[in-house]
DNA sequence: CTCTCCAGAGTAATCGTTTACCCAGATGAA
DNA sequence: TTCATCTGGGTAAACGATTACTCTGGAGAG
C-alpha cells in the first residue's frame, strides 16, 4: 500500500498524491478530490519511514531519563509526551538507569535513529558532559531538570529562588536553624539546592550528603538532630528523603506539625498523599515542557538558551507552626 | 556521512561496507579490516532510517499507555523499556490519557511510523476493542495488564488466582466479611478482580464501584461500614483506593492494624511507603515484560497467546491481626 | 497577434541502506 | 583436463515518499 497504489486508483501521478496528502503544494480541485477519495477507499496511510528518509527529518525526539524509577521523572515524561504529541512529534524513550555508560549508549542509539532533537536529564553533573557535547554536534540537545554542559540548551527550575522562598517561609514561622539533607552531589539539582542553602540559610554550614533513598532520609535525620540539637527544620533535596525524615521523626516520637519541620522537592504523589502531608517545592512541568518543545523545534540558532522557571512551595502540615 | 564515504575511504564497494557493518555476510579478512578502520576513522554510524526502509523493519515497538499518571504504569514502562532495550529495540511512547479517541489516535500515529509491534494497555475493556483489532491486522499487537480483545495477544496477571490468595490470607486472619471497593468497571483488571471477588468471597455480593481516585476510596469506606456493619476487610481494586480507605479509617478513629483490614493492588510506592504500610498484590513486571518481548518479536505465528502470571500478595501491617 | 508568465500536472532523481544478481577466480571431483 | 561448486566481491535495483525540474495550455499585457 503505497503512493503508487493511490496514484493508480486516482488516475494521477505519485507527485500529485504526495502533494495532496502532505498539503505542501496546492493542486486542482478535481485532482484533490480524486486523490482524497482514493486514499480513503484504500485506507492509505503515509509511511513515515519513507517520508523521514526523503525529508531528512523523523518528527521524533529522543528522551533519555536518568532514572525512570525516580517518582519525579514519570511526571516530567508525561508533561513532555503531552507537549510533543501536541506538535505531532513522537517521543522515543530511553532509561539510563543512573549509569553513565548506559546513558552514553542510549544517546548513541537515539542518534542513530535520527531523532530531530534529544532531551536528556543528565545522570551526572560532571560525567555526562562529554556525552552531551558530542550529541550536541549532531542534533539539538535540550537538558531538562538537570544540567551537565553549558554548551547545550537547558530548561529547569530556578533552584536558587526556590531555596530562598522555602527559607523565607521557614523564617516566617520562626524556624531559623534548618539543616540541609542532600543526596548525591553528582546530580546537578541536588548540588544547586545545596549550594543555595549554604549561601542563603542562617545555618548554611549544616549540610549532610548521602545517597538518594528513604533510608538515607532516616539516617540523616538522626544525625542532624544529634549533631545540631537546636534544629527546627529539615530541608531535604527531594521528596523521598523528606518522607524518610518524616518517618524517622515520628518514630522518634516527634509530632508533625511540631518543633521540627520537614520540606522536600518535586511535589510528587509521595508527599501529597503522605500522612501527614509534606511540604514540597513544585516544578512547573507544563511550562518547562512547552519550553523544551520550543527549543527542540527551533530552526533558528540564537545561541545556547537557558530557561529557568520559578518553583512554588506547596506548604503543608509538615512545615505548619 | 554515509556508506559511500566509508566505501570510498576503504577502497571497496558500498555492498562490502554494509556486509561488514551489519555482519550479515562474511567477507575477506582484509576488506573487513579496511572497512572497520575506515568507519572508525570517520566516526560513521549507520542511519537507522535508511536501514528501516530497506529492511522493512524499524526495530521499534510502540507503547500506548492508558494513563501515564497512574502510578502503576511508570513501573510497567520501566520494565518494558529494560526488556526491549536489551534486545536493541526502541520504545516509542504514547499516552492515551484515559481517552478512547486519543488512544485511537496514538495507535494510528504509531502504525504510521511502522513500529514492528504495538504494546497497549487498553483504556476500556469494551470500547478499545475496535482500535486493537484494526491495529492487529497491520502488526503484532500485545495487550498488557488490561485486555479488550480476544484476537490479540495478552500478557497479564492471573487476577482470579490473586483474589483467591488474598481472600485466603484474610480468612487465615479470621476476616470473613470483606467488602470489595472497585473503580471503573470499564477497566478490565478492575472488572476481573471484582468478578473473582463476587465468585470467591463469602460476602461476594458486597461490592461498591466508583471511579479511580483517593476520594472514592474515602467515600466508599464510609459507605461500606455504614451499609455492612460487620465489615472486617476492605479489598480495594488498586492502591490509590486502598490508601484512601486507610486514610478514611484513621480519620474515623480506627487503628491499623485493627478490626478493619485494607488491601490494594499493584504494590506501588504509594502503599509501600505509606504509614502504616498497606498490603498489596504485586505483579511480576519483569516476567511480564519478558513475555511481551517474546510475543512482540516472534515471527512464527502460533495463534493468539494468553500469558497469565501469578500475583503475589505483599502482606503488610494494614492486614495484620 | 505575439510574448511572457503562471498554474497545474507529470517525470525522474533523491534520501541511505540492503541485497538480488552477476562475475571472476579458485577449488575439488570425476 | 573439464565441469560443477564455492567464495569473495561489485553493480545496481529496490524500499516509499518528496521535490527539483520540465512540460503544457491558457491568461493577460502590449
Amino acid at each position: 500500500m503505497t503512493v503508487h497504489d493511490v496514484a493508480r486508483l486516482a488516475g494521477v501521478s505519485t507527485a500529485s498524491v504526495s502533494r495532496v496528502l502532505s498539503g505542501r503544494r496546492t493542486v486542482g480541485a478535481d485532482v484533490d478530490e480524486r486523490v482524497r477519495s482514493a486514499a480513503a477507499e484504500l485506507g492509505y496511510q503515509v509511511n513515515a519511514v519513507g517520508r523521514s528518509l526523503r525529508r531528512q527529518s523523523t518528527e521524533t525526539v529522543g528522551l533519555v531519563i536518568a532514572d525512570i524509577t525516580n517518582l519525579f521523572f514519570p511526571s516530567l515524561t508525561k508533561a513532555l509526551e503531552d507537549a510533543f504529541a501536541h506538535q505531532g512529534l513522537g517521543l522515543l524513550l530511553a532509561d539510563a538507569a543512573n549509569d553513565i555508560a548506559r546513558e552514553r549508549d542510549a544517546v548513541s542509539r537515539l542518534l542513530a535513529r535520527q531523532v530531530d532533537a534529544l532531551l536528556i536529564t543528565p545522570v551526572s553533573r560532571l560525567q555526562s558532559r562529554r556525552t552531551i557535547d558530542e550529541a550536541n554536534q549532531r542534533t539539538t540537545v535540550v537538558q531538562l531538570d538537570r544540567r551537565a554542559s553549558t554548551k547545550a540548551h537547558y530548561v529547569g527550575m530556578d533552584n536558587s529562588q526556590a531555596v530562598s522562598d522555602v527559607l523565607a517561609h521557614l523564617a516566617e514561622l520562626g524556624r531559623m536553624s534548618p539543616v540541609f539533607i542532600g543526596s548525591d552531589p553528582h546530580i546537578s539539582t541536588t548540588w544547586e539546592r545545596q549550594r543555595a542553602f549554604s549561601r542563603l540559610a542562617p545555618t548554611g554550614d549544616r549540610v549532610l550528603t548521602g545517597d538518594f533513598s528513604l533510608d538515607w532520609g532516616r539516617t540523616a535525620t538522626i544525625e542532624a538532630l544529634d549533631r545540631w540539637p537546636g534544629t527546627d527544620a529539615l530541608f531535604c533535596a527531594d521528596d523521598l528523603i523528606a518522607v524518610g525524615a518524616v518517618e524517622q521523626l515520628r518514630a522518634m516520637g516527634h509530632r508533625l506539625p511540631g518543633p521540627v519541620a520537614v520540606v522536600g522537592f518535586d511535589d510528587t504523589h509521595l508527599v501529597r498523599l503522605h500522612t501527614p502531608p509534606v511540604s514540597s517545592v513544585r516544578q512547573p512541568l507544563a511550562e518547562m515542557a512547552a519550553a523544551a518543545v520550543e527549543l527542540a523545534v527551533s530552526t533558528a540558532n540564537p545561541g545556547v538558551q537557558r530557561r529557568l522557571f520559578p518553583g512554588t512551595l506547596q506548604a503543608r502540615p509538615s512545615t505548619a507552626p
